[in-house]
DNA sequence: CAATAAATTTAGGCAAGACTAAAAATAAAA
DNA sequence: TTTTATTTTTAGTCTTGCCTAAATTTATTG
């Protein structure tokens, strides 16, 4: 149905539409995937033609219900794709992005399907984004970065916002990984550090820490 | 280094000159790529100054090292994902090949140590075909039809020469599958059936199944 | 060994997806 | 509200990988 670039066009204007809500730029589409805006041009033209998006000259564009399917099983793809590469193949979660762009693009219904049943059925993948379900849909999600929880409240973590190698090794010897539930025992107001509960282990961190982290309390 | 379509010439040349060793010919390439001569010609000299082939006008082509590190190299690619396929998705061993097709482009030479290790290095994929090893190489083996093997001898099954649903279901049923080792307990001379021996278990089988499996005698 | 047949290559084109340079439309500023 | 700046589109090219039709070379056969 669609090609590589376009599925690569239609993912990117997904992006762009979900953090600005107004029609989608061709200029920013351009910044984006890294190409020109006559390139853009083009593409856009085209997959309008192919009713993946409405588009009127000048005015940008906006995905049409087919365009958001498509991008966002693309999107499915992706994400399932990470979890495999982490839980799986023992990838760190910051080496499996460039990996999942190849592979989000394998054509094969069957093949997603029994890889999300594989999988377990996970609900983010491992930099803590939701999985959209098979129809698109993305779960509203409540998730928070660990300092923004209060004393006695528990979550789930299911990703991070700064990805470094130190940082991830940091996590991996406190025993805190996606899947990991995490509770709060203990704010301090002066260096705003945190006691938290691991398992059955207590581990002080940082501001700085908690702040990197992704939580999902549900 | 090569792109998608250079890779499948370059694989399927390969496949070519393994059973007929002489220059490969620019038609069979074009029966076997589903494409037009001219097509294989075009592309044929784009190999050739890519040093991946050497090539003559009108005396047919063969690779060059690079050109069979490469082939071997999608080859073994195929192969894993295969594997990965039928062992950890419980794909049927027939349906496997067109979503290995995809797949065997994926470029990460980290993504495929890994498979690899995480399939426990494997030796043969689903259809019992060797994978060749890191560095192209495959290992010379003893595959033989489970028809050709005297009476107490043994062997690994290690693929199917028909895979039919029905061929495929029925040695579920008898609990032989990639792996299962297997005794020729008895060969019948008059009709050729055959008491084998599947782990603790005697089974009889017609020469029809024993003429469609593969075994590897070492 | 000439004549036909088959295989192969050349020539010219096409679609996808990118690019540059120039033109046109919109937005911002004086 | 002109003028300038920015954004977007158009026009024209390029490369990759394919195609058809015609020309050429090799193989086959009478």
């Amino acid at each position: 149905m669609f090609t590589l670039a376009e599925e690569n066009y239609l993912k990117a204007i997904y992006h762009l539409e979900k953090d600005s809500n107004a029609g989608v730029s061709t200029n920013s589409i351009a910044i984006k995937l890294n190409t020109q805006p006559s390139s853009v041009t083009d593409m856009v033209q085209k997959l309008a033609h192919k009713k993946a998006l409405s588009y009127q000259k000048y005015k940008g564009t906006s995905l049409t219900k087919k365009g958001k399917i498509t991008a966002a099983d693309v999107i499915r793809k992706h994400r399932l794709w990470e979890v495999f590469l982490v839980e799986k193949l023992n990838f760190q979660w910051d080496e499996v992005h460039v990996i999942a762009e190849q592979l989000e693009h394998i054509k094969s219904d069957e093949l997603i399907k029994r890889l999300d049943t594989y999988l377990d059925h996970p609900d983010f993948d491992p930099h803590g984004d939701p999985i959209p379900d098979i129809n698109g849909v993305i779960k509203p999600t409540e998730k928070k970065l660990l300092s923004e929880l209060e004393k006695n409240q528990r979550g789930v973590c299911v990703g991070v916002k700064e990805s470094s190698k130190q940082f991830l090794q940091y996590l991996d010897t406190r025993n805190i990984g996606i899947g990991t539930t995490i509770k709060v025992l203990d704010k301090e107001e002066f260096d705003d550090s945190m006691t938290i509960q691991v398992g059955e282990t207590l581990v002080q961190i940082t501001d700085k820490i908690a702040n990197n982290l992704y939580i999902n309390t549900h």
